[in-house]
DNA sequence: TTAGCTATATTTGTATACCAATAGGAATTT
DNA sequence: AAATTCCTATTGGTATACAAATATAGCTAA
């Protein structure tokens, strides 16, 4: 129960809908929840400890910003950590990880000139889930999916602001990433996996570090 | 002073103090901290999240075993982490920082012949600093930090039970560290800090899985 | 009008009391 | 003696009441 609301605060938080920078109220998320300030207090600790919330004294629960540098650090973190997680799969991929990354291109046909942010990210959820049951070491998993967290927002951001071009570009890239990932790892070289993952993880960062700046000058 | 308690309850657990698998109670631990139970528990939460402990209902508060298994994936991230924070480290390395390794070289000499394994931890703790400093990734240091807590346990039960001359072997290799790292610090050659980073840490864990086995056996 | 101060309302932080669940032991039966 | 069942003591989980601190708004005075 308490996981459940962990889950549902997460989820706004990542899927912008507590807009960054937004002031909660424990009591107010207590009510609604139907449960007493204690427990939410836990959970409320655990998201400040992953970052995704900053618990200001007498003021209230402050949904962390998007601010480019902190997301720049855990961009440089993830492009290692991806990358080790990357060779780490490449050495125990097996054919049921190839149909599933198989299933997943046909999902992303599937969203051409059909915007749905939330779909295309559940599509990038679950290549990585692939490459975590793949590499099969808990901590880095671990470690992979918070990071993954504090960046996302970013992305999702973007895409709800896409067009309909933008948009099929986004899934074009994404089509590419999983083309290039079963190229490399059927050739059983471990380090251009990492590397595959790598790049295209610089390519996407640098999309959403463009439309980033573009946005911070109309302001 | 709720941090105050997160520290010392995490010492106690890293140094031994708790036997790994000892069941503690939150009650005994309120009192003696002289806090009530609910701020407790938010350490506690913290401890379990970082998985020193782990909080099991109706029983008590254990404190994580030690299973060579679940260290071995610890050390497994932990070569991938330190070999990217000791590349990341190596494009920033200043003048400072070798004086700071130089100062650890001599402490290391006075321990000597004077088996201290706290102060050899200490010295370990601040060579990881330097390099976390150096590099400069605030998210990486953290996780750093978390999984270092992890296989901490396992080397100072290691240092506890050498005899004079295993110390003073274990006192050169730290020592061999330093100095391999210095040297290739100053060649500025990002790439061979993180292979010798990863290569002492690697015979750092073949010394201590060697005497988890001798020490299993003898079961 | 504005700067500064004060009083109050609001918020998080903590202690306590109560609840629910179950581990473990005692008692009973086979 | 062994197995099973039932009970109780202990534990973590939750709600609530209270405390402390401060942000804020309103008031006063220059």
């Amino acid at each position: 129960m308490k996981l459940e609301i962990y889950n549902q605060l997460r989820e706004r938080i990542i899927y912008l809908e507590y807009e960054p920078g937004t002031v909660l109220n424990e009591q107010t998320l207590a009510t609604e929840f139907n449960i007493s300030r204690t427990p939410l207090r836990t959970v409320l600790f655990r998201l400040e400890w992953e970052h995704l919330i900053k618990i200001l004294p007498r003021t209230g629960i402050q949904v962390t910003e998007l601010e480019l540098n902190r997301i720049m650090n855990v961009y440089q973190a993830r492009l290692e950590i991806e990358d080790a997680i990357g060779r780490m799969a490449a050495k125990r991929f097996a054919p049921t990880h190839f149909e599933q990354l198989e299933k997943l291109l046909k999902t992303c046909d599937l969203l051409l000139n059909n915007k749905n942010p939330k779909a295309l990210a559940a599509v990038d959820f679950t290549i990585k889930d692939i490459f975590h049951q793949a590499a099969g070491n808990p901590y880095l998993k671990e470690i992979s999916e918070r990071l993954y967290a504090l960046t996302f927002r970013l992305w999702y951001f973007n895409m709800l602001k896409m067009d309909d071009d933008e948009w099929n570009r986004e899934i074009i890239s994404v089509k590419n990433e999983l083309i290039d990932l079963s190229a490399v790892l059927s050739k059983k070289q471990p380090m251009d996996v990492g590397k595959t993952r790598k790049t295209h993880l610089l390519k996407h960062l640098e999309r959403i570090r463009s439309t980033f700046f573009s946005l911070s000058d109309s302001h």
